[in-house]
DNA sequence: CCCTGATTCGC
DNA sequence: GCGAATCAGG
């Protein structure tokens, strides 16, 4: 994936929105929030505005490098891989594909067993969505799916999840309710 | 731990 | 020019 004149004018333009290196490289895919940052200072895009006196950074040794057959010790969780370009209609990665096929069966197959244990809570427990995209999905988020997956603003609830759940604890409570239990809370 | 941007340097 | 690895910090 190359910068080509659309790329980098989509993101001077979020960058300019204020949205952060990673969000623009999930926006843009194909690229990592290093390249978004890299290109970010390359364009002199730094700062933003703001007077982020950026205090000086310290010298680092050579990365060691590795010859062959060594994965990157920890891919970070929202690290987007290289994927077809659709700069009108960006297809869905697949690099996260599973994590929204395991959202969706969770939810549409879990068991009765466990409604009780969540009908408990309290109606005015509210997430603070984030509406996330599908790649920026982690084990962390709510994975409560927002509009119809195949429009362009789809998008996942994103609030923090709870321990044992792929949701927050709002979602948690529609996720295990009867589908006309669900209708009626939602 | 999660995340942020900044920097270096091999490619 | 590019971006992974790393650093420094919230």
């Amino acid at each position: 994936m190359s910068w080509t004149d659309e790329r980098v004018e989509a993101l001077k333009k979020l960058w300019a929105e204020g949205l952060s290196a990673s969000q623009i490289a999930a926006q843009l895919g194909g690229v990592s929030r290093n390249a978004v940052i890299g290109k970010v200072h390359r364009l002199k895009l730094s700062g933003r505005g703001r007077t982020n006196a950026a205090p000086a950074r310290q010298k680092k040794a050579a990365a060691p490098v590795t010859t062959t057959a060594t994965a990157p010790a920890q891919a970070p969780a929202v690290r987007s891989k290289p994927r077809p370009a659709a700069p009108a209609a960006p297809v869905r990665p697949m690099v996260a594909t599973t994590v929204g096929a395991t959202a969706l069966k969770v939810q549409y197959d879990e068991e009765p067993a466990v409604y009780q244990q969540y009908q408990a809570l309290p109606d005015n427990v509210v997430p603070i969505a984030r509406n996330l995209k599908l790649i920026e999905l982690t084990e962390r988020t709510c994975k409560w799916p927002n509009g119809d997956p195949l429009s362009e603003d789809f998008s996942f609830c994103g609030a923090d999840s709870t321990e044992n759940s792929p949701y927050c604890t709002f979602h948690s409570r529609l996720a295990y309710q009867p589908a006309a239990e669900r209708r009626r809370l939602r």
